[in-house]
RNA sequence: GGCGACGUAGCCAAGUGGUAAGGCAGUGGUCUGCAAAACCAUUAUUCAGCGGUUCAAAUCCGCUCGUCGCCUCCA
């Protein structure tokens, strides 16, 4: 709230309250929506990894202008129309390996809250009902503007808005309840009032249901930068009016996804789906670790460059974590303790200051700079190798991206290894080469290190 | 017009008062039957520009330039 870094202190103890706005489901998931799942769910993991337990809950927008329409341009009934993406949007949540939240309420299900949140702000006299709409009164909330730094004095009204929609009072108002159209009335899109057949705007959707699961006010509330203005200012305003209290004691905002220098957006015309990427063969984890790596409030600017650098980072982390795991240990080491110590000091130190993940894999890859000439002489007993695990393992339960299973060696292609190993001793190249060549129509591509071969299985359904 | 964010190597990206992390690409090397991979080393006298404050500035202040976002229902 205060527009800067705070030292975080939830309200109870060791228990965290947050909340994500969700997306609206009337389109399928694009990286911009993914990158805001991957900030929640870093911070979630993060928090847990700090030993918090997370209380989180997001949103689907099911019920609103744009899925209204969506729904008459589809030909579908609005629920049938909004389960479709909202299944979608949870399975692209799984993909990329994103912590399921507590709960994930629907807008339409909570307008009886809305409701009652009208009534009582109609009675405390911070709104008003005009031709069967329920408009907030802005200029009864004196701390407007807060959050974002608008000065309502001076923005241009109607800039992005065509005023002759709304009958508001002040153009500067916004809208609680929206008197249901005939079209809306004729489909069932509408809800009994004392004012009428309404149906919620989308501010008091998110103040109704994160005040509904997480109480008065809650530790962290988190979105996309772009809604601080003006959603997440309307929803201070409707929730403390109410309340008289604080809706989120922090804020945390993720700054936008950019493909081709704009903001991703249907209207730019540069939306780009995940599905669209895992066709052109990226994998799940590239795509996380791609969204993760930039810090969360800066602006990401995605292209498959972008990508394809990312999947080269990502194959030296892979390459240390397998030497690690498939190579036979050796002796011990003695700086190794240090170089562990101190990847889990520099990583946490890192993401305690508002999650500086840049930072934090800075410390990462440090480490296995250090570890890897190590590693490749040999010089690592089976307790230390272990004592990097257990680092890596939960360093990994905040990214969520590295390879820490072990060698799941198949009896057969173990054989073909050996095999090809005798082979070589025997100095046979053309039996050992048409080993290799099995080994990879079976996707299995070796690698001949120093101590030993070291194999890599290609990502196929990865 | 107002408000805000940003500008660090070829690209990506940390660092916000004490002398430029890390990744990708490049270059050189090590290893190797071949191949591939890997590993190591190296790469910014300089942080958009100009001025100021300071013993000390990428970091603070001012101005300029450039990019992006928001300005009441697109998330």
């Amino acid at each position: 709230m205060t527009r800067k870094k705070e030292v975080f202190r939830p309200i109870r103890g060791d228990r965290v309250t947050l909340y994500a706005c969700g997306p609206t489901a009337y389109e399928s998931p694009n990286l911009a929506h993914c990158r805001r799942f991957i900030v929640a769910d870093l911070l979630v993991r993060y928090l847990e990894l700090k030993g918090f337990t997370v209380e989180s809950y997001m949103n689907f927008t099911d019920i609103d202008d744009n899925t209204i329409a969506g729904a008459e341009a589809a030909g579908l009934p609005l629920q049938e129309f909004t389960e479709k993406y909202i299944d979608e949007f949870m399975q692209a949540m799984d993909t990329l390996g994103v912590r399921r939240a507590t709960g994930y309420p629907r807008a339409s299900v909570h307008v009886q809250d809305m409701i009652e949140i009208a009534h009582e702000l109609i009675h405390k006299g911070y709104a008003y009902e005009k031709h069967g709409s329920i408009y907030f009164d802005i200029s009864k909330f004196k701390r407007y503007g807060r959050l974002s730094g608008v000065d309502l004095g001076k923005i241009r009204v109607g800039r992005t808005v065509d005023l002759d929609d709304y009958e508001k009072d002040n153009p500067r108002d916004f809208t609680l309840l929206k008197r249901s159209t005939l079209a809306e009335l004729k489909k069932g899109i509408f809800f009994e009032t004392d004012w009428g057949n309404v149906r919620p705007g989308w501010h008091i959707e998110c103040s109704a249901m994160s005040t509904r699961y997480l109480g008065e006010t809650l530790d962290i509330h988190t979105a996309s930068q772009n809604l601080m203005f003006p959603h997440h200012e309307n929803e201070i305003a409707i929730a403390e009016s109410l309340t008289g209290k604080p809706l989120a004691n922090y804020w945390l905002h993720s700054g936008l996804l950019l493909k081709d220098g704009r903001k991703m957006a249907a209207e730019a015309g540069n939306v780009v789906t995940l599905q669209e990427v895992l066709d052109r063969g990226y994998t799940d984890r590239e795509i996380r670790f791609m969204l993760l790596g930039v810090h969360y409030r800066k602006p990401l600017r995605f292209s498959y460059k972008r990508l394809d650098a990312v999947r080269k980072a990502l194959k030296r982390i892979d390459e240390f974590t397998r030497k690690l795991l498939c190579q036979p240990p050796g002796l011990p080491h003695p700086e190794v303790a240090v170089f562990i110590s101190g990847l889990e000091r520099r990583f946490c130190q890192a993401m305690d200051d508002d999650l500086n993940i840049s930072a934090a894999l800075g410390a990462l890859f440090d480490f296995i700079k250090k570890t890897n000439p190590v590693l490749q002489a040999d010089s690592l007993d089976r307790e230390q190798k272990n004592e990097i695990l257990e680092v890596l393992k939960r360093i990994n339960s905040v990214l969520g991206v590295l390879r820490l299973e072990h060698c799941p060696l198949a009896p057969e292609i173990d054989r073909l290894i050996r095999q090809r190993e005798r082979a070589r001793q025997m100095k046979d190249w053309t039996a050992a080469d048409s080993v290799r060549e099995e080994l990879l129509r079976k996707g299995v591509t070796i690698h001949d290190t120093v101590s030993g071969p070291v194999w890599e299985q290609s990502d196929d359904g990865d």
